[in-house]
DNA sequence: GCCAAGTCTATGCATGTGCATGGACTTGGG
DNA sequence: CCCAAGTCCATGCACATGCATAGACTTGGC
């Protein structure tokens, strides 16, 4: 049994954490306000990227971005509309919509990657060396998989 | 200089990590959703709880739970309508607002963070030890003043 | 092959969120 | 004492979010 006091304390420099550094993201404008682009919407670029072929399912990108299903297709209307992603009909489950970044959307991906990437290494290399990097790194695994059952 | 991979692995592990605990535990009631208390309306309640009196100005809370002005004074709305807050006048400069937990405000800032806790320990203590916990925790406190700047 | 049940995505609607701004008040210089 | 500039909070407005649900399609039992 750990200590609840502990944990609780843990909990609360993470949540802290994370959310005062994706406010210093936005004040830094790393995302692309200019595309209409967020964080979440970052997230769903970067997440297809990561797919075989730029394309995934709609309800398996909200399951990966954990975003509930509606949300997710607003937002993707909003990047369609931004010309960033197309959507096809799924020729093996005409219910099924898929997504397909264009190449102005892989463009957008890489460049607001390149600038994730920095102001990333910026916050955190500000405080932390590499050993303390992947302490953090592997913790926060560790705890990951007891969220998604 | 610290490697910009390994800052961006442990940037993603703490961001997701983060978002899948939320959401889990939205999903199990941790906050009240009876009193229209979610994540953020439980933060103010804690915040308030902590503060000298249970009382705190408007602007002082806003920077303290990382939500717009504008945002917090609807949000106060809100809780006030419950009657888990109140507004009063602050008697040293009539431009500001001070907020003041109800009593049932402190009631339902006890149960929840009694729920709170409970889950977060479930969620953390399933597969973290104290040691980690102490860990994770210090990682973060040390990456924290980098983004308040 | 048919139908009931299940799955997948989109949309109506109520609500939350943030930005820009307005009105009230305070402060410091002259 | 007065006024210009600054601070503090609330509100108008446009937009994002989430829930419940509808519509389209698939699947498995008969």
């Amino acid at each position: 049994m750990t200590s609840t006091k502990l944990a609780v304390e843990a909990w609360e420099a993470l949540f802290r954490t994370q959310a005062s550094l994706v406010r210093r993201f936005a004040e830094q404008d790393v995302w692309a306000p200019e595309h209409g682009v967020g964080l979440r919407e970052y997230d769903v670029l970067y997440t297809l990227t990561t797919s075989v072929g730029g394309r995934a399912r709609l309800g398996a990108l909200a399951d990966a971005v954990l975003l509930p299903q509606p949300s997710l297709s607003r937002l993707v209307d909003r990047l369609v509309a931004q010309g960033l992603l197309q959507r096809e009909p799924d020729p093996a489950d005409r219910r099924g919509v898929v997504l397909v970044l264009t190449d102005a959307g892989r463009a957008v991906q890489r460049e607001v990657g390149r600038r994730h990437a920095a102001a990333i290494a910026d916050a955190l290399g500000e405080h932390l060396d590499d050993d303390e990097l992947a302490a953090l790194r592997e913790l926060c695994r560790k705890v990951l998989p007891a969220s998604s059952a």
